[in-house]
DNA sequence: AGAAAGCGTAACCATCAGGTTACGCGTTTG
DNA sequence: CAAACGCGTAACCTGATGGTTACGCTTTCT
């Protein structure tokens, strides 16, 4: 878990929001050398935040949902505590709106995850 | 955000889930040293995860929610982009379920906060 | 086949973070 | 007021971690 501590891997991951990415393209991005990231990367990869695949002679990157999913459901204990309903009255809201807004076209999707 | 990488740290926010403890309590459910602890406590106030309080002779910790909030915010911008509908859905029948348990019972709350 | 590109790993350094013991300060208790 | 308790901080040691350069392997290009 301690994967999401450094800033660099931070980063990473930001870059990978955005679609799969080959080692030597976010290295390109940083200033340090290209074997740190490459162990940045290795770290994201065994944390299972990451997952990777080789295409001809460079391998690419991209982000592996489920584990960020565990993390939400685990930080999720911390924040009910608190001011529980109000949120779940604006998450209420959120999953009305986004679900017209999937109405409004057309939804076609993987299944299986689990709550968080 | 490193502060969760640690795992006493994330024990302590798990005790600290059920209530405040004093600074001795929660040290003395380790086996490391009380300083040790002293020092995870004090990471954990600085990165604002934690309130403490002096009562007496003594420090009492608790949860700071709104850390948490911010923390699952940043986690969330990662889950969407794969089966987000799905989760959505999920989390209509969460909220469904919740406040019918709310409405159950009478609720008084405290408010402002964001949607994470 | 040979050169070059794209990556990962190994070996080595410097820095950091966690743990321990020693110590100091404020608050109860007798 | 003195003794004991509850905590935090300082000083010190050690293991983990990030960064660098050197090197080797596999895939593409000519």
């Amino acid at each position: 878990m301690g994967a999401i501590a450094d800033p660099v891997r931070r980063e990473i991951l930001v870059m990978l929001r955005d679609g799969r990415l080959s080692a030597g393209e976010i290295a390109g991005r940083f200033r340090i050398s290209r074997p740190a990231v490459s162990r940045h990367l290795r770290v994201l990869r065994q944390s299972g935040l990451v997952r990777d695949e080789l295409v001809g002679r460079q391998r690419l990157y991209e982000l592996d949902a489920r584990q960020f999913t565990q993390l939400s459901a685990w930080l999720a204990q911390f924040v009910q505590p608190h001011g529980w309903e109000q949120r779940l009255d604006a998450l209420e809201t959120e999953v009305y709106r986004t679900r017209r807004r999937r109405r409004a076209r057309g939804a076609a999707d993987e299944a299986k995850e689990n709550t968080a």
